[in-house]
DNA sequence: GTCTATATTGAGATAGAC
DNA sequence: GTCTATCTCAATATAGAC
């Protein structure tokens, strides 16, 4: 019971970020969706902030479960590319937290959450394998550090352009992962 | 005089926007930076998000100057990596405001301002001419629609990756700009 | 653990004298 | 146009009964 409960707290949480990000969310608004009084929601989560760390560390879990998912047998590229391909179909699927890239209260509660930092290292390290996995093999342009590559993978989560096209009408959802994947992996140059 | 003060409080708008972003920034902070009170503060900007829409015309008026200043004569790719470059150097220098990509408070002034919404399509108008004519010549990959290309020039102004470079400590600024630029037009596969 | 009711405070904005 | 002092209010967080 308790546990369904605070999943129902993290799923409205998660969605709620993804709408308006962590600073226009407020709590009384995720008490009112969940549908329970705001005290009770602090007696599960202590502050707003490990709400938001909560929902991060479920949506980081879900991508690692992800990417644990994926065929072995893929070419390093493909297997990038399709990491990337699932960050932003749950971006579009507007499930995706969005959390102020600048916020040191955010930030200080993000990291001293050990479920939040063996998350990310987790990530971090998954594909740092196949980044350098991918250079080895000449697939991955083996002039960058592969730390550019990871940060450059990582900031697909939050990548305005996804918004732009979305707002823009244009294209469908399938057409706007395409064409972020083809500007991350391939350039705005010509081939 | 009265331009004077008003030149002096867009400058730290400016800077304070770029180091902590619009919700961080508090109007108290603008005001003791400046120098003056609270309440001669709003005698020259009637709201906080006209302080910002200040700031961010000032900033997009420079890149309009800048844009004039580009080299005719110079190839289309080479015309748009330069204004690329000039923006991520603008972060580098701490001098570029930092907006929350969803906050309707904020973008309704925005968009109702009118040097605003100017600087913006004369902008974007600028660009959009030199990316299509960098896809006719063959130089801007011709199977991404211009406002995709222009958009992804546009998220360079807030890409993470300037700040996750910048934070490992491992690269000057004139590296961490030489990645961004490779991993933006060249993209992350090996050519 | 849930509720109602309340405390607290940070911050945007204003009143009114000079 | 500048100041001091104040208003207002939203939003995080808590007290205390059940």
């Amino acid at each position: 019971m308790l546990a369904a409960r605070e999943e129902a707290i993290i799923q409205n949480v998660n969605r709620l970020l993804a709408e308006k990000g962590f600073d226009a969310m407020t709590v009384d608004e995720v008490a009112a969706a969940v549908g329970i009084a705001k005290a009770s929601l602090y007696k599960h989560f202590p502050s707003k902030e490990d709400l938001a760390a909560a929902a991060m560390v479920r949506v980081m879990r879900r991508a690692q479960q992800f990417l644990a998912s994926v065929d072995p047998a893929l070419p390093m590229l493909d297997k990038l590319k399709s990491a990337v391909r699932w960050t932003l179909q749950v971006r579009l699927a507007g499930q995706m937290p969005s959390l102020p890239s600048q916020n040191s209260s955010l930030r200080a509660a993000l990291m001293s959450s050990r479920d939040y930092r063996d998350a990310l290292t987790g990530i971090g390290e998954q594909l740092g394998e196949w980044i350098e996995a991918g250079q080895r093999e000449g697939a991955v342009d083996p002039k960058l550090p592969s730390a550019a590559v990871l940060y450059t993978l990582y900031a697909r989560a939050c990548d305005p352009v996804v918004e732009f096209l979305k707002a823009a009408g244009q294209h469908t959802d399938e057409q706007i992962v395409d064409l972020v994947l083809s500007t991350c992996f391939d350039g705005l140059s010509a081939r």
